[in-house]
DNA sequence: ATTTTTAATTACTCATGGTAGATTCGGTGG
DNA sequence: CCACCGAATCTACCATGAGTAATTAAAAAT
């Protein structure tokens, strides 16, 4: 039509090849939603690891870079997003499997048992998110995942220990160490490949449960 | 040893008079040594956060690119080397105070505070050493100041546990739960400003002493 | 049918990690 | 004494990736 003529083109040293359209084509910005670009970002880390670029993971959901940027944001918000979304299967499961627990006890190993489990599930996605980015946002970025599950935790802590009297913030410090040793521990499983599951499991369960204690109510149980 | 003479510090300048030189000048590779660049590293990354580049640090130093590279290798081993430095400087105040202790307990909270305390003190070098790197060796990055504090509590915990029959893995378990448990806290600890670190301390030392009991021995000491 | 608006692609800028090639200095043999 | 060679260093470059403009085509409006 009337774009056949080049002569008024601006930057005429940038020749595409003639087959290949700039600009608008089809697929007009449907399926770019949000929940199919980070459906795709998943698909692609799990595959291929969490040193994919979002050029990489664009292409992966089919559209160019402005599109992925438009649709979940910079860098930061995509960590953030898959981050929540992660954490949010991660609580569905381990919830349920917590639900059938018989005891305080063995709802805190089965949480553990649930997060172990679900993060080597999902290794490569929990590697990305949890890796946090350098720079100035950083130190949001690594409570990222820590603020989600925290708050969980945070909520059944306090109603835990409100019969007890203790003040409020003492919920926030102990969600933290939580989730903080259960992260390095589910880093350091994952490094290991040797160690056993159900021993870990055990152990961490031991350490969260009746911390270092001198004398535990039952003996130590680890061994 | 370290004669360092930081004053006659020299800029790389821009532009170059025609006849004069690229290549070597004077300096050669005396004050280039390894202990230098990494303490010029720590300086600038304490005083100007934890976004230093490279070329930054190395211009901190007073050398270029290739003399950091030569001296201390890629990014990787440089937050290698910081880490290990920090953790040195750390382990030793805190080791001191807990040798004060008057009983494990007591011991556990000097540990808590003294971590807390050194943390905040060295607030950018810390993240910049616990943020770790995103990429390929994201997972030794990440446990990489825990390994190093994780090995001094190793032997520590196996040493107390032994006496309980508890089996050599349990140690290391232990180790980067405890790591862990007190990482996340300091960062949480680090970006809320408000939070009382004796508060904080007891909290957490409450956590990882009689961990979720429902009945500590003396009921919630936090008050 | 022509113009305007919209939305997507291309292509760029900028910053940074890492490296190679150019360049000079200091010693050593002729 | 002079030239050359090895060693060490600086400049300049490459590669990659985040983020954003400039450009272009399709669809809506007139």
């Amino acid at each position: 039509m009337k774009a056949g003529n080049p002569s008024s083109k601006r930057k005429p040293q940038a020749v595409r090849p003639p087959g290949r359209p700039a600009g608008r084509t089809l697929r007009d910005g449907v399926l770019a939603d949000r929940e199919t670009l980070l459906t795709a970002a998943e698909r692609l880390i799990r595959e291929a690891g969490t040193g994919v670029s979002l050029e990489a993971i664009a292409t992966e959901a089919g559209v160019t870079k402005p599109i992925l940027y438009r649709g979940v944001g910079d860098r930061h918000a995509l960590v953030y997003a898959l981050a929540e979304r992660l954490a949010q299967r991660m609580a569905v499961e381990v919830e349920r499997d917590v639900a059938a627990a018989s005891s305080t006890e063995d709802a805190l190993r089965r949480l553990v048992a649930g997060y172990l489990q679900h993060a080597r599930a999902e290794r490569n996605l929990y590697l990305y998110v949890t890796a946090g980015v350098t720079g100035d946002g950083q130190l949001e970025q690594s409570l990222l995942l820590a603020d989600r599950t925290a708050q969980q935790f945070a909520a059944g802590i306090a109603a835990f220990r409100s019969t007890h009297g203790a003040d409020p913030e003492v919920a926030t410090v102990w969600s933290f160490g939580l989730v903080g040793a259960l992260h390095y521990v589910t880093l350091w499983w994952l490094r290991e490949e040797t160690a056993d599951q159900a021993v870990v499991t055990e152990h961490l369960t031991d350490l969260l449960w009746s911390g270092m204690k001198l004398e535990p109510a039952g003996g130590p149980k680890a061994d």
